[in-house]
RNA sequence: GGGGGCGUAGCUCAGUCGGUAGAGCAACGGCCUUUUAAGCCGUAGGUCGAAGGUUCGAUCCCUUCCGCCCUCACCA
């Protein structure tokens, strides 16, 4: 903290001095004619034509000698050198010019030029302060690696390190695809309630909030399913939402607390049909950010190239854990449990078994793209019943790298059956959770048959970006709070 | 929650088999009109994550705590 204020006052002094030359160090504005990219680009036709140009950027080299200096503008498209004279600028303006400091942002008019390097540059003819920055930024040659400083002080993570920048510019470019993937086909991107006085549609612990005005406990969703159901019973027939969930358990590579899901309900289809959307529009994402179906995960190769592995969970269960659930007793499934090191004592009903066994067993030998099909009804309350498969539901999940991606279903729509999947689900809990009636009424009005579909945005944001954790796709990641 | 690893200057990292610490970059002063990890000369900057213990002496050994990472567990 002494050391910090040390450095700070050095910068400070500098500010007054800047002051007391009459110059303001955080002026309104400063036009531009161009930014660095199109500098960048154009470079031969700007030069040629010996056009004053006027740029803008924050420092981030010096290079000071004597009576000239170069430096390095970044404007976050782009990176340019300039080169000041005295006798081009001024005495005046290049003392001012001597007070600046890497991390200052400043706006530059005059024409290019290249080195003797052959570097594209900017020679100054009149350069503004546009604003003062009176901390060090992090070390040129390493950046900044502490991964606790990067999530804490992401702007840092942003200026020092330009992989950064990139993976979140690939993730806005991603959430752009989905929409107007999304959008070009007739779904109407919707709202729906965060603060919710009732929590559904997954199972996960929610947070909690309070509302002084109605004195009533509210909610954060876990996810956005009851809502845009209700929608689809209101006719609406195509619906998506990106959202934050909150879900509050455990964090770890692959989970933080608020995290952002993309929903979407489609009137009339299946989840035949939602698994070939599905397909469609993570292959055309692919092709779009990449142009390619290949891609490394972690230094795996994965192939996208449709169509993708449907693998029931009964037929990958009799290849991986050899064993047939449709005629395995619940004992032999507990003791295949035991045997995969898996505790049992907590477990009840067959459909926990199979979910653990397909933890162990199946998912983590996911790479390729899988859609995951047909899972046990008792572990899947809001999907419909298979057409022809007994005890298991109409739904799939999507791995690829091993990641879960997806998890969809023909969406049950019988309000009789809905709501004796409820009970039975607080009745296996053993506890009162309520049962949110104003859905079930909705279903009574009658909602067509739909397939619905959630994305987790974050897990996908990872995969096309070849990062490790999930952190590493948020920019404001969960973390503890300092001291 | 269990196990393992890490925490030293603003940043990236050395180091001390226990004798209160170094480098590069950044900073400050000086020289320098085509440099680019500019260069040269000089200066300053640290309660070595926090607290306690052992010791003549702890940044180093021990304990507890805090934070980060990995891993297991938990997690429709």
């Amino acid at each position: 903290m002494e050391q910090e204020s040390f450095l700070l006052q050095a910068r400070k002094e500098k500010l007054e001095k800047i002051r007391s030359l009459g110059v303001d160090p955080y002026p309104y504005r400063f036009e531009r004619t161009h930014s660095l990219r199109a500098v960048i680009e154009g470079f031969e036709d700007l030069s040629s034509k010996e056009e004053i140009i006027s740029l803008v950027g924050r420092l981030i080299s010096l290079r000071g000698h004597g009576k000239t200096s170069f430096a390095h503008l970044t404007d976050g498209r782009g990176k340019l050198q300039i080169y000041v004279r005295q006798d081009e600028v001024g005495e005046n303006a290049y003392s001012l010019f001597k007070l600046l400091d890497v991390g200052d942002f400043l706006g530059v008019k005059g024409g290019l030029f290249r080195t003797k390097t052959g570097e594209p540059t900017l020679k100054v003819e009149e350069f503004k302060l546009l604003s003062k920055s009176l901390r060090p930024l992090p070390e040129k040659w390493h950046g900044l690696k502490d991964k606790e400083l990067k999530y804490r002080q992401r702007y840092l993570d942003l200026i020092a390190n330009p992989q950064t920048k990139m993976v979140f510019e690939k993730r806005t470019e991603i959430i752009r695809f989905l929409r107007r993937f999304l959008d070009e086909r007739g779904f109407w991107e919707v709202e729906t309630p965060i603060l919710q006085p009732l929590y559904g549609g997954a199972f996960a612990q929610p947070f909690l909030t309070h509302h002084q005005a109605l004195d009533q406990t509210l909610f954060l969703r876990i996810a956005d399913e009851l809502y845009l159901k209700r929608l689809i019973v209101g006719g609406l027939e195509m619906v998506y939402e990106f959202g934050k969930d909150f879900r509050n358990e455990g964090m770890d590579r692959t989970h933080n607390p608020e995290f952002t899901q993309l929903e979407l309900y489609q009137a009339y289809a299946d989840y035949q049909d939602i698994m070939d959307l599905t397909e469609e529009m993570i292959t055309g994402l692919a092709q779009n950010l990449n142009s390619s179906f290949q891609l490394n995960y972690q230094g795996e190769a994965i192939d996208l190239s449709p169509p993708w592995r449907r693998l029931a969970v009964k037929d990958s269960l009799l290849k991986w854990g050899e064993v047939d659930i449709e005629r395995a007793s619940d004992e032999e499934l507990k003791e295949l449990c035991r045997s995969q090191g898996i505790d049992t004592t907590e477990l009840s009903g067959r459909g926990k078994l199979i979910e653990k066994l397909l933890d162990q067993l199946v998912e983590p030998r996911l790479r390729q793209p899988t859609f995951l099909i047909d899972y046990p009804q008792e572990i899947s309350p809001l999907a419909k019943s298979h057409r022809s498969k007994p005890k298991v539901v109409e739904r799939f999940e999507l791995f690829i790298g091993g990641l879960e991606l997806g998890n969809a279903f023909t969406e049950l729509n019988d309000p009789l059956e809905q709501r004796k999947r409820f009970q039975a689900l607080t009745t296996e809990k053993g506890e009162e959770s309520k049962i949110d009636e104003d859905f079930l009424t909705a279903l009574e009005y009658g909602m067509p048959p739909t397939g619905g579909l959630g994305i987790g945005i974050d897990r996908l944001v990872m995969l096309l970006t070849d990062q490790p954790s999930i952190r590493d796709v948020i920019l404001f990641p969960q973390l503890r709070p300092e001291d």
